[in-house]
DNA sequence: AATCTCAATGCAATCGATTGCCTATACTTC
DNA sequence: GAAGTATAGGCAATCGATTGCATTGAGATT
């Protein structure tokens, strides 16, 4: 065993045959055009020899680079793990290699990361960026190169995007505290700057509409976070203190479990108890919100899933470039624990 | 302004120089090579008219990628993200890409990820990978190519490292409980296919000695989850059913946060509770163990540290192929919180 | 003034796979 | 048997940056 052959001109010689027949032979799309016996002693030979392919060569030739960008605001963000490993678990099966660049800093860092990653001569990318309003999406455009978003959406670009039906959850939500007695339901909703945060919002607007209760308290974070929930809920149990008159809401629905969390601590250190005078209720079901203390009813959406489903857009999208490419909505599901309780008497 | 100059050549005629000239005007580190003056005006051309290396080009040329493999078991495994955060925030600062591939399954599957990866051409590897014994090292001895290891190590192969100071971590535990007054401590231990699962048991072993006490109550998980942790500690607990004897255990320390609630929640079956009848300690301070219930008292590893300095390592290999590197350890700490309390009357 | 340095830049080969085009052989078809 | 048509495979250009070597010219040295 030899273990030398590293180019394709020297499996070409040793099998005395040209180096395109060679290749077309090791390629399964152009294969057709060699015979089968010699398709398959290249392939014997090639895998005996241990020959590998340079990516790079190839790459320079046909400008692809079977590598796609994945930009996140941050991976230490439990949401994002699984809808990075649906992208990866996706994008494997294709072929493609996935590149991975946290930017979750100002709007210019972003920018200049994805620029890298163009650089690097990404051949499509895959946005799970947060803000609502950047200027990703026409830079990106003016390149050229196909762009799927994942856990957001961006109305005016009609970029391919995969989401979760907030609405549908935050409708969920509603009607299962309305289904336990609760009338006066606040909303802690989440940055409005984040397609998240604002079609959470809207969804809850819309779901309390539906069962002909008045959406009033809603405050919003600054983040998803467990202190920006915190600090949110006690702004909300302030305005109530201001207004002795108005009825004192029985239920927070949420916009994400970590600000749950924040409310929850907020309303034991006003003496309130969770879900005895308040239900909460979270959104995501991240990894532990069964074992926090109370356990955390909340809405599961399927990370992978979307994960996935993005993989699978941009697959098509780099497929098909002229065709426009769908959004797809993913079903969330309630998932009831602790945290919500009949309203009290 | 034209946006269009996209090759060095292109670069070179506009501005009537050799595209040798310009590359070297454009490298930090043959710019010496070129009269100030023409550095300069080459750099303000390239700027304007948006030029961009081909990455593949001068990967062909020169060999280099300028990206690093990042092989994890699975990235929805709350240690990982803030290692891999960490090492991308450090590889980026030496500019170069993290290409991250999950390999949790077979050690077949995971070679031949890993042989993928260097098919990709990646300028070096970092591996977290969990089997303590795979042919993996060997297998890229001979490819000659980088590689660092990062929460587990490696003796025979004597690759660089970066891993948490466990027995340390475990004579913190050991000793905490100890002062609370606990004697009789059982050990919830890792899979001994996995690095960190056989330093923990050692180092639990060893502080049990240093203190006077045997370690004999020691029961191992098939991996670092809850329902693992949860099936060992009922093994423990039969165990001590049938030698009734011998004293009970009053203390648990786990290998894992997992684990630990996997424990929790199997001593809460048997109608004992924690921490009044049992202490129980995990391993990592994952995310949200401040919340659970109740709050874990843990040992916290410095995971995104963990990540920077395989970075690090990772790059001085790359410099210097011929030094043999070193192994870093870090220091974990204890956190105190609710799992642990004093032994029972 | 003639030679020698040295700095600055040009020249051309090179990395390895891909692919449009061309050729040669085998096989139809009338 | 002549002309036509697949079919298999060879040829050579190409992608774009890098780099060892050659060349030019200006200043230094004797």
């Amino acid at each position: 065993m030899q273990e030398k052959i590293t180019t394709l001109a020297a499996l070409a010689k040793h099998l005395e045959l040209h180096p395109s027949s060679v290749s077309r032979a090791l390629d399964p799309a152009r294969r057709h055009l060699i015979s089968l016996e010699v398709v398959q002693s290249v392939q014997q030979a090639a895998d005996r020899l241990g020959y590998r392919p340079n990516r790079a060569a190839a790459m320079l030739r046909t400008g692809k680079s079977r590598c796609i960008g994945v930009v996140l605001p941050d991976i230490n963000n439990p949401v994002f793990p699984p809808i990075l490993r649906g992208i990866e678990d996706g994008l494997r099966e294709s072929g493609y290699f996935t590149l991975m660049v946290n930017a979750g800093g100002t709007r210019q860092a972003t920018e200049e990361q994805v620029r890298n990653l163009l650089a690097q001569g990404v051949d499509g990318l895959i946005l799970a960026t947060a803000h609502r309003k950047d200027n990703l999406i026409p830079l990106l455009r003016k390149e050229s190169v196909p762009v799927v978003l994942v856990n957001r959406v961006d109305i005016r670009a009609g970029c391919p995007a995969v989401v979760s039906d907030d609405p549908a959850g935050m409708a969920q939500s509603v009607d299962h505290l309305v289904s336990l007695g609760h009338q006066h339901i606040a909303h802690l909703a989440g940055p409005q700057t984040l397609s998240t945060g604002e079609r959470r919002l809207q969804g809850f607007c819309d779901a309390m509409a539906d069962v002909g209760h008045d959406p009033q308290r809603i405050e919003t974070c600054d983040d998803y976070s467990i202190e920006a929930g915190k600090a949110a809920c006690l702004r909300l149990l302030q305005r109530c203190r201001e207004r002795p008159t108005e009825p004192m809401f029985t239920a927070i629905v949420t916009c994400n479990d970590l600000v749950a969390l924040g409310a929850i601590e907020a309303l034991r250190g006003c003496g309130l108890h969770v879900p005895r005078d308040v239900s909460v209720t979270g959104h995501n079901d991240m990894p532990l919100m069964d074992r926090v203390d109370p356990a955390l009813t909340t809405i599961r959406i399927q990370h992978h899933e979307m994960g996935r489903a993005a993989a699978d857009l941009l697959m098509q999208a780099i497929a098909n470039p002229d065709r426009s490419g769908a959004t797809v909505m993913l079903h969330p599901q309630l998932v009831v624990r602790d945290s919500t309780g009949p309203v009290p008497a």
